[in-house]
DNA sequence: TTCATGAATGATAGCGCTTTCATTCAAACT
DNA sequence: AGTTTGAATGAAAGCGCTATCATTCATGAA
């Protein structure tokens, strides 16, 4: 009981007077034994405290249950959402996740691709379709599952949400209230398609009803709330200030608010905010924020579905693209 | 160049002309061979594009440079920072993080440290002491590096932190300002050592100072900004509220001053309130939240450096307490 | 009775790498 | 010259499991 090695397949064969493959089968495929057989194997088994080795089942089998996810950061309630979902999704089928962030550097997204690929993963989910050559290399010739989220390309199986329209619908509705003059707040664009996608969006939004969004008027941020504030400050110190202001991500809408409520500046009545995701902070702040709603845990749960599909061969390459939808709150009002 | 299938050590054995012993130290220990075989070697392997495969290099030599984590949730920030900073620290020695989420459930958290056993991790990283009893005796016949993180025992490494302290300071700085009712909002306290060390710490506080936390005032809720407004609005809808209220996490204190503001009643002027975590936003909102700081990135670093030194066998158990410190900020002020 | 037939099990060859242990050979000592 | 030493390499035995193929043995069809 006390020094034992820890027990492997064959002494629990031997302890159960069968061979080798029956064990195997008796832990993988048990419908394929007797139930005498199985009986007897699992008793062993659970007597000799086996547990099966899983580095050893990865290369005999070449399947390592392993999902890995390489995100732009874990430090964001996006996410986060996003891989508890795929986790809950995967765990029911036995799969774990092997989770990496790359801090917006390509060249970290392209090693986390490396390390993932090399450990042995049975499908990867990626954010985003812009990546180094080098990357789309590996994952080409990785020639497993890849299922891109965000944003997508034909290449690979994608959930995707139009970042474009997300950006379209936050101007429009603020163009609807009447404002002119509207600024945004993003994040650094280099390496982020989706907030480029928001920018985008919302340029042609104020375009198409011949208003203009003007360079001044945008400022590139960090990701934080902070990052919001200090977009925001900028845009309020402007002789010309604008009658509100789209923010990126809902992080910098409502940095944007507080920023606005510490120089006692009225939200909305005077300045109106509207954010992008919809974060779990949106609907509980005062006033609550205006933002447009992205269905992040079914994006977890559908890049899960889809790897799972491919894995077992059912399906490839499929492009899912979730829908969106503007929620109406208290932080958007009429341009006064 | 294209339909040849991945590259084996043997064939950039054959390649190079050498053993595959030669190239499997070539790969892992370049500084035993000739400076001549090494370039071969590197050449051959450069050429057919050969990687080395994880799962074969596990089961070869017992390591697999995976750490596991296992934490409540993945979607606070808190532990996403202890999760981003370790990672980072991790990476830097050539390993991965794979992460397990168990969402408040014993059950579920044992389950996952099952799989990551089995799966093969050359150490873990858990959160708080509390366990069942088959968690822990799978982690103590795991024969692995662990560490505990907020909460520890003797029985593994530990990276704490004081949570009956941590309540206990947010307690006295309200006791100080003559402060008498005294709320608190909790989260649910089964499987959550930290949350019942500062409901603890915060007690003891009050009690010391001849004053008592009544029951009446202490709010069990979710984790999240909607269950700070939750608890909140059940300490204001009191006939005699309390005039100041602990949040036993940032996002509770932040609900609660979102929630007051949305009554009308003014932070701190006539209601104060005052956090523990200090998260990103409680330095960005208007008022700024008094918050107990605990430092997440460093408790991540810490348990990272901890396992890999355990797993380099250099030192065993280590317990370390981090420091944490109140940082008076704008929502709490004098009695009125 | 004689064979297919198929269900249950066994034998065994790898999966791709690491790691002793053994070998070779030149440099450095007696 | 004879020996010792150590650096550089090779040979080969696994790591613990899965999966293919072969074997056994009832069962029912011919």
């Amino acid at each position: 009981m006390a020094l034992r090695k820890k027990a492997r397949l064959v002494d629990v064969a031997r302890d159960a007077g069968v061979s080798p493959a029956t064990v195997s089968r008796a832990m993988t495929q048990p419908e394929l034994l007797s139930a005498d057989t199985l009986n007897r194997v699992q008793g062993s088994a659970h007597k000799l405290g086996y547990r099966p080795d899983g580095m050893a089942r990865a290369l005999a089998s070449g399947k390592t249950m392993t999902i890995g996810a390489i995100v732009p950061t874990l430090d964001s309630t996006i996410f986060a959402r996003v891989l508890q979902s795929m986790q809950l999704a995967l765990s029911r089928e036995g799969y774990q996740l092997l989770v990496a962030s790359h801090e917006m550097s390509p060249a970290a997204e392209t090693e986390a691709i490396r390390t993932l690929l090399a450990r042995g993963v049975d499908g990867l989910m990626l954010v985003g379709a812009e990546r180094t050559r080098e990357a789309a290399m590996l994952l080409r010739s990785g020639g497993l599952p890849v299922v891109l989220t965000w944003v997508g390309t034909p290449e690979f199986a994608s959930v995707t949400v139009d970042n474009e329209l997300a950006g379209q619908m936050a101007a429009e509705h603020l163009i609807g209230l009447g404002h002119k003059r509207i600024g945004m707040i993003v994040g650094h664009l280099p390496f982020n398609d989706r907030q480029r996608g928001r920018l985008n969006g919302a340029r042609n939004a104020m375009r198409h009803a011949g208003l203009a969004l003007l360079d001044s008027l945008v400022s590139e941020q960090e990701l934080t709330m902070a990052g919001g504030r200090a977009g925001c400050a900028r845009l309020l110190d402007l002789g010309d200030r604008p009658t509100a202001v789209i923010g990126g991500i809902d992080l910098f809408a409502i940095g944007c608010i507080q920023e606005a409520q510490s120089r006692g500046i009225a939200v909305p009545d005077t300045f109106s905010v509207v954010g992008i995701d919809d974060i779990d902070m949106a609907a509980n702040m005062t006033p609550a924020l205006t933002t447009v709603h992205i269905p992040t845990s079914r994006i977890g749960q559908t890049a899960a579905a889809i790897l799972l599909a491919e894995i077992r061969g059912e399906s490839a390459r499929v492009q899912t693209t979730l829908p969106i939808e503007l929620i109406k709150r208290r932080s958007s009002t009429m341009c006064s």
